[in-house]
DNA sequence: TTGAAAGCGCTAACAA
DNA sequence: TTGTTAGCGCTTTCAA
């Protein structure tokens, strides 16, 4: 590879020193000298085909102009549009991202996380967070621009952006209470996580409000928001005799397993059993019955959380709201099915 | 942020120079110092909770140990699958990747070669390069390590990890021809993409083999790998008055499409018209009546590339192959129906 | 308005 | 086996 052309090569080019160069090269720096020498400088530059070495600015300026992306698996399709959101607000900015995936494994974050404080990123979105996570809290208490989207730490002053998880969910039941259902049932999301917490705590809060009547049997919960879970989840409330018309699950994953242990038992979603999911992922319009489910701004939180991860790494003393709660909505489509409340 | 630990910190803690500092932490140099004082250098620098400033030693070794992972589109299921096996073997060996999203841009893709050039990243896997693409040639050519993975450049020397797609394509069309089709159309991929070209030129010698009859309009061209080109070329199939009864579409976002544009003029898949896919992307066993499909290795695709990126990064003469096919399999799925041949 | 000089944290050639 | 020295390419303070 042959050699790139450095501030050095510039100046011995045009004559002047070094620092005069750098200088005529910064948009800053560049209204303290000529015009002309400007000019001179910027065009040799551009006819020699420089590029700055930013890794030599970031060692002077201890700023990489890099953040860390952290998200559980980029083949979630959760996932993907908050990082496009992300990388709408970090582009423009001129900053990089280096993203990660922890695969919901708490060792391997750890792991990642000391890979970007290695490459020296300014700040971190952390879009896979558990509830408990004092490495994490850690890391920020030590300085580190930190926010975390979708998931929240608990007992902690990260700043996060999430959806409205309690107003989804008491739509979502209540709308299953609206087209005749009584006995509904939970899948709930892992309680390592903030957003299962926040799911279930809504779901019983609801429940209560509407008077619904909850057995301990119709409340399962699930270890991870996959299929799999949603399949085990739902046999395992299909076993225990527990009267339901409707599943509400703690998200699209688990209600898509759901979906299939219904069909295995032989049983029709919707005819027989309603079941509701949440995010709101893509294709779901293409996979039958079509599920109903609550529609999350993905791109949002992940746009949202740049912009304040941006605001906090220019601006130390800045104020960042605590927590910010995107809205959602109730996206209808055939897997609830209307019924005479029993 | 508190200040890091550096090397010179260690060095006035234990008494050392730094230059012994660094080599005692070193893997490599490690062995030529006395085992006593290494181990008091490497317990101290872990007591101090050091962390290498990967920045400062990059600017010295000329080595980021940064790779580029250009792709189309972090949100089209295809390419996740192929980061995740691209990391498989970058994470291990201590790469970090930058993933950026050319959203098949020209514009974009230049710009975003110029940030991966700037960020010093001692390689690039490039698996959205356009059949002509002059800048990733030059790049390449410069001497930076360079590999295309899922798609091809024309003319040119870079190495590229690919699926068979004459081999699919022919696998495909023969599997209609066994299901009794004759009268199959085409909608086949842009034109200066080295997939949507390699499929159409496989459709075409195949046909010929099979001795198909196959009129102009029987065979579309689409702008864009996607859902609406898709539903915009099956309605010209419609329209044209060409008789056909399946057709064999260049990937399975194009045949989703088709699935719809289908739909909407009352046509039914596979009863009336059988579709055919490309790649094998997730989610299409949940989507009716289940896409029949080639099945490419998109794990072991990035797998590969990455593999390849690393021996041309860490052994400038090793010898790369040019291109590397990786075999496909046809999946079987319901869109296909068996006909008595007209 | 420009130049000189120092230094970011690290590595590596050379000396001792 | 360890220390000295120089320098990667850049920014920035201080001086001129």
């Amino acid at each position: 590879m042959n050699k790139p052309v450095t501030l050095k090569d510039i100046a011995r080019e045009t004559g002047v020193h070094v620092s005069t160069v750098s200088r005529a090269l910064d948009p800053n720096a560049r209204t303290s000298l000529t015009r002309e020498v400007v000019e001179r400088i910027r065009s040799t530059a551009e006819r020699m085909g420089y590029r700055p070495n930013r890794l030599a600015s970031s060692l002077r300026t201890k700023r990489t102009m890099s953040i860390g992306l952290m998200i559980p698996d980029i083949e979630n399709t959760l996932f993907p549009p908050i990082v496009r959101g992300a990388e709408s607000v970090l582009e423009p900015a001129g900053y990089t991202s280096i993203i990660v995936n922890t695969d919901s494994d708490r060792k391997r974050e750890a792991k990642l996380v000391d890979v970007l404080l290695e490459r020296g990123v300014d700040g971190i979105i952390h879009a896979a967070p558990y509830l408990s996570d004092p490495r994490m809290i850690e890391v920020a208490r030590r300085g580190l621009p930190m926010v975390t989207v979708n998931r929240q730490i608990e007992n902690s002053e990260i700043p996060s952006v999430v959806n409205d998880d309690p107003g989804g969910i008491a739509m979502m039941l209540r709308y299953l209470h609206e087209h005749g259902h009584r006995h509904i049932a939970h899948i709930a999301g892992p309680k390592n996580l903030s957003t299962g917490r926040a799911r279930i705590e809504a779901f019983k809060a609801t429940a209560k409000e509407l008077h619904l009547d909850l057995p301990d049997e119709a409340l399962v919960v699930s270890n991870y928001f996959d299929e799999q879970e949603g399949r085990r989840c739902t046999r395992q409330l299909l076993e225990s005799g527990t009267e339901f018309t409707a599943i509400l699950c703690a998200n699209d994953r688990l209600a898509l397993g759901a979906f299939d242990a219904l069909r295995q038992h032989g049983l029709s979603c919707p005819d027989d059993i309603s079941v509701t999911g949440y995010n709101g992922i893509p294709f779901l319009d293409l996979i039958p019955p079509g599920l109903t489910t609550i529609q999350i701004p993905q791109f949002d939180i992940g746009r949202i959380g740049a912009e304040l991860l941006i605001k906090m790494m220019t601006d130390p003393d800045a104020t960042i709201p605590r927590t910010t709660i995107l809205p959602v909505k109730l996206v209808e489509r055939g897997s609830v099915k209307r019924i005479d409340p029993a």
